[in-house]
DNA sequence: GCGACAG
DNA sequence: ATCTTGTCGC
């Protein structure tokens, strides 16, 4: 995929906070993704002590959810991780996955905050924008704002607020399981974003797009992800 | 000043 | 995120 522009990543974190503050004003929270065929999962592993970050993206066809194409990077993150700056710590990796993807998916999941973030620019948006390209957010906890727990059955939801403003929306993919915490990335509106999560959650917790990615960074990371798994790494 | 705090 | 074995519950 093409990226949209070239942005700085060496800074302190001052100063990415204030790139995240003009980066904000640039993110769609509506929109339509259209006539979805095509569906992509981004993510990043990398082990304890180490400061080399493997990215991923995963495409997979909709609505059968078949694997059409995989991609990795692996790059040396210049930031430590920081609450609210995520970004900062996996971007560079994930960038460089998606150059190498050939796919065009006409939405992408990513395993962290869309706006439900304190700046409203979680790593969902924030790669959204640099991406030009419908983004959902698809945390596992919480950074910001208040929820209220779901109903327990599959489909209930919950929204996330914070001054009033629906922010989000806490989503129970899976009967009694822990519900994961929904956000507009970018281009794309709240009420699509819930639909297609629990359309691609098949029998996990999360939905196919994280999961597979999640699979695939620990596969590479590992580096058996040559051997096991189908499809170009190239 | 004291907690909270995506991955 | 990662380190780790078994184990309880649907």
């Amino acid at each position: 995929m093409e990226i949209r522009e070239a942005h700085p990543f060496d800074l302190t974190p001052a100063e990415a906070i204030r790139l995240q503050e003009r980066l904000r004003e640039q993110v769609r929270r509506s929109g339509d993704a259209g006539e979805v065929s095509l569906v992509a999962g981004a993510d990043a592993s990398y082990a304890k002590g180490e400061d080399v970050i493997h990215a991923v993206v995963v495409a997979l066809s909709y609505p059968d959810l078949t694997v059409v194409e995989r991609v990795s990077a692996a790059a040396v993150t210049p930031f430590p991780y920081i609450p609210g700056l995520l970004t900062f710590r996996e971007g560079p990796a994930l960038i460089e996955a998606f150059r190498r993807l050939r796919s065009e998916p006409d939405v992408i999941f990513f395993d962290g905050q869309g706006i439900a973030h304190p700046r409203g620019l979680g790593i969902a948006s924030h790669m959204g924008v640099l991406l030009d390209r419908p983004a959902i957010g698809v945390a596992k906890s919480l950074l910001a704002g208040t929820v209220s727990e779901p109903g327990a059955g599959r489909g209930s939801t919950a929204p996330i607020l914070r001054d009033g403003e629906t922010i989000g929306m806490a989503v129970r993919t899976r009967e009694r399981v822990k519900p994961v915490y929904v956000s507009v990335g970018h281009r794309i509106d709240l009420s699509q974003a819930v639909d297609l999560v629990l359309a691609t959650a098949r029998g996990y917790r999360l939905p196919e797009p994280t999961r597979q990615a999640h699979l695939f960074a620990n596969a590479v990371r590992r580096g058996d992800g040559q051997a096991t798994l189908p499809s170009s790494t190239r």
